[in-house]
DNA sequence: TATGAATGAGCGTTCATTCAT
DNA sequence: AATGAATGAACGCTCATTCAT
């Protein structure tokens, strides 16, 4: 007798394994790649550690599962706003300040992109590293389109400065205690404001 | 008789702290923090477990030592430049400039700084951290100095912006395969040119 | 699939850890509690590193389970002899030679108990007074609950002289190549007769 | 030309040893054998590890010896006793009653014999049981001289109850928070009338 | 499929002892 | 004789991963 795999077992199997991935970003957000064990990820997930392995072939690659579903929303963020503004200058703008308000709401995912995914193995370094390449190409797609708008020598560069403000800026801001930092969007109009500046032509 | 230490004595501990402080640039630069181990450190300095708890209390310490070492040679490097040159917007591009190229030709270094120094202890976060806030400090000041050549609405914010871009596409030359790379002193051009741009009252 | 944790897995595990702390006493009591390692201890038991950990927090805590597992035994002892002898004296002596025969019988733990848990940690320090404490408690109760019969002018001291008396002169015994040894009955009872005559009322 | 150790360097070599040694006491009394380290016994020394190793061939030996001198001590305060008292009975109340005030008043001292040599290598057990042998033939000498003052059936049992209760005595008197504590007089004659009541003939 | 007990390689660290000065 | 820097064997312990149930 074949066996087929019910979809009510194939939900079930969805559903833990998003409850494993949802437990892996608040551990690995919290306590670091390497602080983070697999027995801690599989009991904040109410799971075991069989469990976890019939899921993930292993830890790095939970890790690199978190950050690929990380990737994903900031690339449907960008989409999103490309889609609805024509303008390019105006694109970027939006873009920059709608990254920065979403990861300044997800502390956990925010550290985990910007801190505890430095320094791990190659694998991992290329996932994170193909993430923030994306939004450099997306920046710099904009400016070779619309050259007269933008005022750069080099798009990849400027690019590459656009996307490494953002990033310093937002960790300088997630390390302030919380009372004393300034409303977001008042840092993410800052920073928005010194790339656009960069950017345009005069 | 009564016994003397000797200079020569004093010496050569001092070398030998050198040479595992040196070694252990390497490896971390290399393999990152938790890869290079203890052994492996002192086997490259051709030294001995022991000798390498005499000179220092853990892993963690030596790592902050090389993160101090490297923070001390930065800090140099940006007061001669004030010590040289009058003009704060000059003072500002020309610090933006040879930093760059002091990393780029340490890679090491740079590593260690841009990419292994992150997610680890909080004792070593704080240490890693310093060492971008001086430099953002630094910037913050020279624009405070001077309002009219800089047009920035905020200097602290701006100075996280200088830093983190040049931070970011300095990263991002250093993991090009060499052979691909543009000139350093080109890029670092580059990554002046948009800063600048970004700073300076139109 | 709902996993259910069957006795069998649970046996198996108290199996194990009942082999390890057997393996435990036969290591502590042969080579004493800093000699004995952890890696001997497993492969004494068949066990592994690995599967110490599960069972026990560190070396320190096995011990103390040794320990607290003599104590047990110890303490069901006294008690036995407690119901079912009423004569206070008798149970004295009854508990004092039944002891000796025990420990005289199971070299191991008895070097445990008077030789190498001494000098150690402050939290093994006290599993072992907690444990010389509860017979001389238990002894001066006896001695308290009929004055008319024991003739001492401090009963906690003396309580503690007998005490010291039986597991000085079993260390002797212990300690003697066992074929120029006194049979064990003859001095059990030479040690109840020393302590009897300094308890009894003349 | 030959070199002649003058005396001067002779008694410099000793009074060093000498230092060595009261070092040893406070650090080994204080912290066990195991946790007082070489370095900490030279520290407190005034002295250095080199120097250490002229003097002791091991950190084993310095305890040795350390536990010879006590023993030394403790056999002249007997032997001075025996000297004065005639009366054998008197001989080993009084005995006992020194032992018990001299331990008392060097508790470092005390806790090295008592305490810290159990469980250590089979040389040094060895040493702590000569001296408390030493106690155990010296009373069982007393006893044999004068059978009809002593009425027990194995002198040899009898002397090491007496021993036993002694250092158990103590041993708890020692444990007890100075506050709370009898006066040591008090004890020892406690000590004393429980183990001459088990000795004499009634 | 789910479980969690079991594994063991490999880590950081300590400290008695040696030896060049 | 005196020094203290240097050594390295050996320890306790962690945790990613496997596997019998």
């Amino acid at each position: 007798m074949v066996y087929r795999k019910t979809p009510a077992t194939e939900a079930r199997k969805d559903a833990r394994r998003k409850k494993l991935l949802e437990s892996a970003v608040r551990m690995f957000g919290r306590h670091g790649y390497h602080a983070a064990t697999v027995p801690m990820i599989v009991a904040e997930a109410g799971s075991s550690v069989g469990s976890f392995y019939l899921h993930f072939r292993n830890k790095e690659e939970i890790f690199a599962a978190v950050l690929e579903d990380l990737g994903e929303k900031i690339s449907v963020l960008f989409d999103e706003i490309e889609a609805e503004e024509p303008n390019r200058l105006l694109c970027v703008e939006r873009g920059l300040e709608s990254l920065f308000l979403f990861l300044a709401q997800t502390p956990e995912l925010a550290r985990i992109l910007l801190v505890e995914s430095s320094g791990l193995s190659t694998r991992l370094e290329k996932v994170r590293r193909s993430i923030l390449q994306y939004h450099v190409e997306q920046i710099r797609m904009n400016i070779l389109e619309m050259p007269e708008v933008f005022a750069v020598a080099d798009p990849r560069i400027a690019a590459q400065c656009l996307v490494g403000a953002v990033y310093e800026a937002l960790c300088c801001w997630l390390e302030e205690i919380p009372e004393q930092r300034l409303p977001v969007l008042e840092v993410a109009r800052a920073v928005s404001d010194y790339n656009m500046r960069a950017l345009r032509a005069q």
